[in-house]
RNA sequence: GCUCUUGUAGCUCAGUAGGUAGAGCACACCCUUGGUAAGGGUGAGGUCACCGGUUCAAAUCCGGUCAAGAGCUCCA
């Protein structure tokens, strides 16, 4: 009896006995069995010293492949472990995954491990790859396996094998005197690490993710073929840092935060300008779209939030004012209920259908602290938020509509790539489950008649509707909602929504919540972040910096700068006594788009001298011709 | 809100072992009129986040408050 394996170049090869992967690189090569670290069989992962079934299609992972990547990541989190029980005996595991670019591993304990202490694990680590301890897979019997951690101490791991099937045989992976539960595979020993690992921070995080569980301390770790790797990915964060949309923001004099008001801007005039143009902009895109924008009370009474539901589900979150005959009035966290009073005037006729009701006034929540993040994450904020009221029929256009204007907008800022996340109904909400059957059901077949491409996002839904998000990312990878669109079946109902149907009946309406860009700030802050700052011309506060070489040029900057106003283009002067250098540097670190230097040259032959933002280029223009060119890129492009 | 870390001049930071503070940039004034990322000089500027405690003495040690950063939770 023989058994045989089919190999990736379509050879096969034949042994006496179910060979592990280690086997068959050795056949292959002395060299390609030194590199083996794991193998796939039939495309499962499995460990390199474990015999292999008949028949498989064997693959050997070596160092190179992303799988390799993953092994060492995942080794490294278990090396971790390992260094931590040994270093501090009185701290339990829990479970330690990889993560985009590392792992991280939770820990009971209750003393903090303190930055020190991770240059402490770190170094243990490092012993532990010298040790080179093997990884070997065991396979026992869940009930044993339960009792043996309890032994232990080990409380969280016991409570995480018990709710597995009791007949479920559970794999553990030993190395040294360390052994944790894991599905596998691993490399096949802790020098395979290496030394491209680094310990990076501790944070707080809680038990299966529930802020009523012990909160467990979290240790980041992030894990490379080898050390250059390490060092590449070090110097690309530190690159990711400066683009941090708030230190920007203070180098470009946007706007500032402070203690008296925290979470909310202090809009300087080159950043308010930036946000009145993002908003001009999308508000010329919505009135070509059929919008009409409407304004409705900062504050109403907390009657309404609670007919709509809001107070119920972020009554906490919500910042109220108390009037003098008592009343307690809301201050608005939302549009919506607001535009449901406008609809309600007078009586709506089907016809009417679709109404589209937009809205940019600054809305307030009591954001918790922690979440709080400079422009993406405030307390005060407003959206270019939306709602369209309009019959079931017409939800399929409606989405296909927002879609269309999103793609536009999106492409106007070179956001070419976002994603879609489709979340579904939250286990707190509102509204009967035939309804959230109905609302799903809506927003998948627009979504599938539109071919969009969503990741379901189970139970994330707002509380009165599915939604779609999408998604873009900031700096350093973090990713944040910016578009928005729900269907909505339960607040027309809430609050009493009607309009009059083609057989003289009353129905409700259907609405569609929807934003394009989300928050402005948010948008703005990714904005600034995926740009590093060099704005489209027309967005960007002050396109052009007009900067002389001598004073002898300045009347003729003078008379430059005001051609430039009259033409619509908010243009900064600078006949300040400095080199040009030294200007040049100022405006490019203040990510002015453009400079134009002026000196007696130019003066005399009324032309400008162009420099644009990231490059050392110059190119000399008739002022007329350049005047033109700028007024003409710094409209907005609606 | 929770965990950890941090809070010194407008900004970036130094401040050794407790003995009431320092640099660079920015700012003001003077000199310099210089062709594309920092020209030179002089000067002003700080209740060391705030409150309390220990001490003869606190920016420094301890406690609390506020805020910021990272992560977790949350995100209508």
């Amino acid at each position: 009896m023989s058994v045989s394996y089919q190999l990736p170049d379509g050879a096969s090869m034949e042994f006496e006995q179910p060979a592990s992967a280690f086997e068959i690189a050795g056949r292959i090569s002395k060299k390609l069995a030194k590199q083996a670290l794991a193998a796939k069989a039939n495309d499962n992962l499995i460990d390199v010293y474990l015999p292999i079934d008949d028949g498989a299609t064997v693959e050997i992972i070596t160092r190179e492949t992303d799988e390799a990547l993953e092994l060492i990541r995942h080794d490294a989190a278990h090396v971790m472990a390992e260094a931590v029980q040994e270093l501090f005996p009185d701290t339990q595991v829990t479970i330690g995954p990889t993560i985009t670019n590392g792992f991280y591993y939770d820990f009971h304990r209750d003393t903090p491990f303190t930055p020190d202490d991770l240059k402490t694990i770190e170094k243990r680590m490092q012993d532990i790859v010298r040790r080179n301890e093997e990884i070997r897979r065991e396979v026992w019997d869940r009930d044993e396996a339960v009792a043996f951690f309890l032994e232990k101490g080990e409380e969280f791991k016991a409570e995480i094998i018990r709710e597995l099937p009791a007949d479920q045989e559970v794999s553990l992976y030993r190395q040294g005197e360390f052994i944790d539960l894991c599905r596998g595979p691993h490399l096949p020993s802790t020098s395979k690490l290496g030394d491209g690992f680094k310990l990076m921070k501790v944070a707080g995080a809680y038990w299966r993710g529930d802020a009523n569980n012990a909160q467990l301390q979290r240790i980041y770790g992030t894990a490379w073929r080898d050390k250059k790797e390490l060092n590449a990915h070090l110097k690309q964060i530190e690159e990711a840092e400066k683009r941090d949309h708030r230190k920007l923001a203070r180098e470009m004099g946007l706007f500032h935060i402070q203690q008296e008001a925290v979470g909310s801007m202090f809009w300087h005039p080159k950043g308010w300008r930036m946000r009145q143009n993002l908003e001009n902009y999308i508000r010329g895109k919505m009135e070509k779209g059929g919008y009409q924008e409407v304004s409705t009370p900062q504050m109403m009474d907390r009657i309404l939030w609670e007919q709509s539901g809001h107070w119920d589900k972020y009554g906490e979150d919500m910042f109220t004012v108390c009037t003098h005959d008592h009343k307690e009035m809301a201050v608005k966290p939302m549009n919506c209920p607001g535009h449901v009073q406008i609809f309600k005037q007078g009586i709506t006729s089907y016809r009417d259908l679709p109404i589209r009701l937009g809205e940019f006034t600054t809305l307030f929540r009591n954001e918790a602290h922690g979440a709080l993040h400079g422009l993406m994450r405030a307390r005060s904020f407003s959206q270019d938020d939306a709602h369209i009221f309009c019959t079931e029929e017409q939800i399929n256009e409606e989405t296909a509509g927002f879609i269309k204007m999103l793609r536009e907008v999106y492409e106007d800022f070179g956001f070419d790539s976002f994603r879609i996340k489709f979340s579904d109904r939250p286990d707190n909400r509102a509204g009967s489950d035939e309804t959230w059957d109905k609302a799903e059901g809506a927003l998948r077949s627009a979504v599938e008649s539109l071919g969009l491409e969503c990741e379901l996002n189970p139970g994330e839904g707002a509380f009165y509707g599915p939604k779609l998000e999408f998604v873009l990312r900031d700096a350093i990878g973090r990713d944040w909602q910016c578009g928005t669109l729900q269907v909505d079946f339960v607040l027309p109902d809430r609050l009493d929504a009607e309009y009059v149907a083609e057989d003289g009946s009353r129905q409700r309406p259907v609405m569609l919540h929807r934003a394009v860009l989300g928050s402005l700030e948010r948008f703005l802050g990714i904005l600034i972040e995926s740009t590093a700052g060099h704005l489209p011309l027309w967005l960007a506060p002050r396109p052009v910096a007009i900067c002389t070489i001598t004073n002898s040029a300045d009347e003729y900057a003078t008379a430059v700068q005001q051609k430039l106003v009259a033409a619509g283009v908010p243009a900064e002067l600078d006949i300040r006594n400095e080199k040009i250098g030294f200007k040049v540097r100022e405006h490019s670190r203040a990510k002015t788009p453009r400079i134009w230097v002026i000196g007696e040259q130019e003066a005399q032959q009324n032309q400008v001298a162009i420099r644009t933002l990231g490059s050392q280029a110059t190119e000399t223009m008739d002022l007329d011709e350049a005047v033109a060119a700028l007024a003409a890129a710094t409209r907005l492009p609606i």
